[in-house]
DNA sequence: GTGGGGACCTTACGGCGTAAGTGATATCCC
DNA sequence: GGGATATCACTTACGCCGTAAGGTCCCCAC
């Protein structure tokens, strides 16, 4: 049997990496969400069973955890502009690091629950900001500008608060736009068991407001709640000082 | 062999229905973690095979669905507290929705993320205040006190997103105390892929401030930026008279 | 008593994560 | 050049998962 003719039978022959590993599992969640990927199914799409993965992610969590940590370590590349030097301000810092953060999620909306709901290594490494490079910069940005380190920790916990509720209901609908996920069978099954009939008519007010509910207005929204964050940091920093 | 001795072979013969399953299951997830939630083992906690469950709630899915439905219910009976009256205003009221809500995170940390993460059944029935009722609730209060339609959306969406950041966090850090699990073998496991070695010395402001850091201050940032929120939205509801 | 129906059980299937062992191929030392 | 060795992917197998389909038992109306 001619041992020749195997040579490139598979032509994506890129010796996988942990990487693309990470890098292949973010777009196949992207592309059809969370519930989808299996190892299995990543194997696959990589062209190559499911057990060879194991050599470079040690099972599925740690895969997770590696999507994660990827995503979060771009953000000290290139956000969506130039990170604002030393000269400029904590506030260029934080609207530089929110916009960062904010463009994640809105590329990828399916992933960005993982980086928002896992449970990170230490209790105070609080998602959406779950790296320790990150988190360091953060605060040595904002000590550098003269916050004292309790208005620092606080702001911390104000910022990611902020990010985390904002950007998860963000990501929540343009997700479910991305994937519909729910197949008619689903939906057909999950009916009767809701409690008989849910009519919209014994909620007047929903009806009367649904078109406006349903208005886009994310955008204007997080800059708007964004400002009023830095107003209200900037605040409570000028209460330190003139004591 | 005997056909009488399996009378009343297990002594748990309460009958059955949604409502306990759905009791066990919040239970269940509680004390284990949603991880551990499957339905042959809510069936062994029923004393029940896994398959006599589905007479009752359509599948895992629909299971989850009933857990967060019951549980977001639930704030329509009494929170912590009576709820506002007529005469009350606004404020009472979102003081009480959101220290209702908060109640639920502390309770069942656990369960959170799930109020906060399956994708509602309308893209505006934003967690974790995805009733119908609730939100019917939440407009027509603030409408009847005196909100303009476009008013009592805006604060309907920073309320919510509001909620979903502050509470997810406490609840993340909740949860982790109550529910270990991770094993050894997994941290062990999860080791060697993770970047070499992680040392803290690489950080020196984390270092420095770790111990801040860890200090839990949940229930006054939360008193703080939920009075933030209230004047903020009441600033914005008096630039609309006086115009 | 009997038969019809509801509540629970049994069996079975395909898919999952992953432990363990097998083979093929590149690399290096002699 | 030729074996030892390391590297990488594959194969096999196990136990657990969700759940489709059908069976069994018991209780109550007649």
């Amino acid at each position: 049997m001619g041992g020749d003719g195997d040579r490139d039978e598979r032509n994506s022959r890129a010796p996988l990496s942990r990487e693309r590993i990470l890098d292949a599992a973010i777009a196949f969640v992207d592309a059809k969400g969370l519930t989808a990927l299996t190892m299995r199914r990543l194997g696959t799409e990589l062209g190559v069973e499911a057990m060879s993965l194991y050599r470079y992610v040690g099972g599925r969590d740690d895969l997770l955890e590696g999507m994660v940590d990827e995503m979060v370590d771009r953000l000290h590349l290139d956000p969506d502009g130039v990170r604002p030097g030393p000269g400029e301000g904590w506030q260029a810092y934080l609207q530089w690091l929110a916009h960062g953060v904010r463009g994640l999620a809105r590329e990828h909306p399916q992933v960005f629950p993982l980086i928002a709901t896992r449970h990170p290594a230490a209790p105070w490494l609080r998602p959406p900001l779950r790296s320790l490079r990150v988190v360091e910069d953060f605060l040595s940005t904002l000590v550098d500008r003269g916050f004292t380190d309790e208005r620092a920790v606080a702001a911390y916990r104000a910022f990611s608060s902020f990010l985390l509720g904002h950007l998860l209901l963000e990501a929540a609908v343009l997700g479910s736009r991305t994937a519909p996920a729910v197949e008619l069978t689903d939906v057909a099954r999950s009916m009767p068991t809701t409690s008989s009939s849910v009519d919209v008519r014994d909620y007047p007010l929903l009806r009367r407001l649904e078109d406006r509910l349903s208005e886009d207005h994310a955008s204007a929204e997080f800059e708007r709640a964004l400002e009023d964050l830095l107003d209200r940091m900037e605040r409570e920093l000028a209460d330190d000082l003139p004591g």
